[in-house]
DNA sequence: ATAGACATACCATCCGGTCGGTCGCCGGGC
DNA sequence: GCCCGGCGACCGACCGGATGGTATGTCTAT
């Protein structure tokens, strides 16, 4: 019942137990996800979540800073689970098809984010754009460090970069929020069976070239 | 839109010898492409193309009109591309694989129409969203169609959707647009032959399931 | 003269952001 | 116990500027 604040407001907050902020990043995901950042205004952004602008500019400094905490979410999220997979005990490949499988999954679970990230990264300050694909690029660097690791034991084929194939395959995954809906005929976790499954066919080492 | 023979050249425009709206598309598309539609005024566009507004809106409806003249041409380009390949002789693996070649070879190309066609589609009226991706769908199937060839001769393996397996190269292809910089390491058509091979790879037989 | 191809001035609207103000809580002086 | 003053949370009317679009004029070739 209680905030995580102790703070509870008797009369003037009706609605929503949830604090200001976390109901301004869920209401700017959703309708930044459907409309498009520019295309939501700041004041559709606070009605939607039953606050004012006031309270928004309280919390957030501006609208491209309500973006980039949508970013820094996201990314946080996405890091801390390929770390759980990277990290794991295991072979090699079966590491690899965890973290792909589980990359469709947690994309299609958060398919709003998804959407936002790829199609607003323009939309955010230069050095903020800098900030978000540097972080980007770590987790992309995590996932290619298992592909040279099974590169190098032989498990996969070494004759295509990995930087190649690990880009092919986030590519496919960042796509899914263009052409991915919930509720279709694939589930989450059979698109990212197929997926990996993919994937990891096409680094199966060659027997002979063509 | 019919002026493909019919110039007309005034004294007014000092410039450039082409016509006023192929001047106007290709600003667009540059403009768009590095700053996105949003943030890329009228006026911005029409002094980068070295006409006004009024002659803008003498050949365009609206700013989103002249998105979708973009949507347009670099959809009948890649049609046109698609079908010669698809219809070509020769065996399905070595069509696939020149088509696959190409698609990524005409992106690397036009990477500014690549890049405003992920981005920005949300930002064109509802019933041209549908034309798109109607089109889109149409360049979609008869891709698969050849995947579909294949699995049929037992050249590809069956197990795995044609379906996903398009839907995962076309998300790689479109995700050139984010990561792919003229002049880098890597030339279009590297870039090409190795997605190609990762594909090809994918969709080629299993012998013993892992 | 007529029609198309532009040019120019102008408009209504909307948007992100601001700023002075209100409200309820809390610690402290007595 | 009780008032006081401050403080953070929040409110919402307001602003300057920019934007897409239009109305109307002008030039030129036919």
């Amino acid at each position: 019942m209680q905030n995580t604040d102790g703070r509870k407001r008797s009369a003037t907050a009706p609605d929503r137990g949830t604090a200001v902020p976390d109901r301004l990043l869920s209401a700017a995901t959703r309708l930044f996800a459907e409309q498009g950042f520019e295309r939501t205004s700041v004041q559709e952004l606070v009605s939607a979540a039953g606050v004012t602008k006031g309270a928004m500019y309280h919390y957030f400094a501006s609208k491209d800073d309500l973006l980039y905490a949508i970013y820094q979410r996201v990314l946080a999220m996405q890091m801390e689970r390929l770390n759980g997979f990277a990290g794991a005990e295991g072979p090699v490949r079966e590491r690899l098809r965890q973290a792909a499988i589980d990359v469709v999954h947690t994309t299609v679970d958060n398919l709003d984010d998804t959407r936002i990230f790829f199609r607003s990264l323009h939309m955010l300050s230069a050095d903020r754009q800098i900030a978000v694909r540097k972080e980007r690029r770590q987790y992309h660097e995590r996932f290619r460090a298992m592909v040279e690791e099974g590169q190098r034991q032989g498990v996969f084929r070494a004759d295509v970069p990995a930087d190649i194939a690990v880009t092919q395959y986030f590519g496919a995954v960042h796509h899914l929020s263009t052409w991915y809906r919930t509720g279709g005929a694939l589930t989450g976790g059979e698109v990212g069976a197929y997926f990996a499954d993919l994937f990891l066919a096409g680094l199966s080492p060659v027997e002979s070239a063509d």
